[in-house]
DNA sequence: CCTCAACTTCAACTCAACTTGACGTCGAGG
DNA sequence: CCTCGACGTCAAGTTGAGTTGAAGTTGAGG
């Protein structure tokens, strides 16, 4: 098995050498190290990383992928099942995701077609259900409201 | 025309009286002050707000929500014409997300079709093109990659 | 008139996913 | 042996969309 810098890591994954150290902080990749302390990744670490560029695109966040990861070796070619789980996981991942924003539309193109400006009964106004989980970060207050926008001007 | 507080259109709009006052300081919305200089909001500002977190949810950001919104009265109900031109904008942001989404999924099949541990030639792991703009913030890197994980181990 | 919840401002904190900078060390080529 | 780029760590900064807290003011009900 041979072993690569970091530097190779990143111009063959096209991540920037600092994501690699974060993600490694994360427990996502693993190196050894050498004598002068440097980082040598497996060469399976390619595939790790492009695994996670393409889960986060799916939508996952990085300790989601951590968690999927966890089954995967480290140093070698993980097994067809390995991936068959992953990426099973992940195609219903994004059917749900699909789902979602095809409703959401549907809703929206409903909401043209009447014309309800008054939007108290329009759909896309009263959410009902978590269609949010779109976009990461302080997204946690979106959906979670209960009272509807009722009796417009 | 009667004003609302600041609390009742956040249990009206089931928004965050801190959120409320954010949305004002970027220009979402706008108030007029009492004696006391306590908000008062006009009754649009419950449609304004519901078109905000409708808005997000079809992944737009909030200064492309200001943009979009600036063409909206704050203090009437919107004619046809607004609500349409918003509407059908959204509509096709909602489409061309739908179609990425679609696309990744649809590689992602072919992958679990040809089972492919080689990643060497599976799309899904050789992007090619934008399929990013999915969650906000330092997503920045994501997709400006150029160079491909070939050579796989 | 008093009280107390609801309001005000402002600064600082949160979170995810990184990047940037400072400062110091490693190691391959000349 | 020297140099210079690639590597190391650690702390601090960035962005978006807010939240939280402190400290003070307002205003409707009793």
């Amino acid at each position: 098995m041979d072993w690569l810098t970091i530097g190779e890591v990143a111009r063959r994954s096209g991540v920037a050498t600092s994501a690699l150290r974060f993600y490694e902080t994360k427990g996502l990749i693993a190196s050894q190290r050498t004598d002068g302390n440097q980082r040598r990744y497996p060469r399976a670490t390619l595939r790790r990383v492009a695994l996670i560029r393409a889960g986060q695109e799916v939508g996952l966040s990085l300790s989601e992928l951590a968690e999927a990861l966890q089954h995967l070796p480290h140093d070698k070619t993980p097994t067809r099942i390995d991936w068959e789980r992953l990426s099973q996981a992940w195609r219903s991942r994004l059917d749900s995701q699909i789902a979602e924003l095809v409703a959401l539309r549907d809703e929206l193109t409903d909401c043209i077609g009447c014309g309800c400006l008054s939007l108290t009964s329009c759909a896309i106004f009263n959410p009902g259900d978590a269609a949010s989980r779109l976009g990461t970060g302080p997204r946690y207050l979106l959906g979670d409201s209960r009272d509807s926008v009722a009796a417009d001007s």
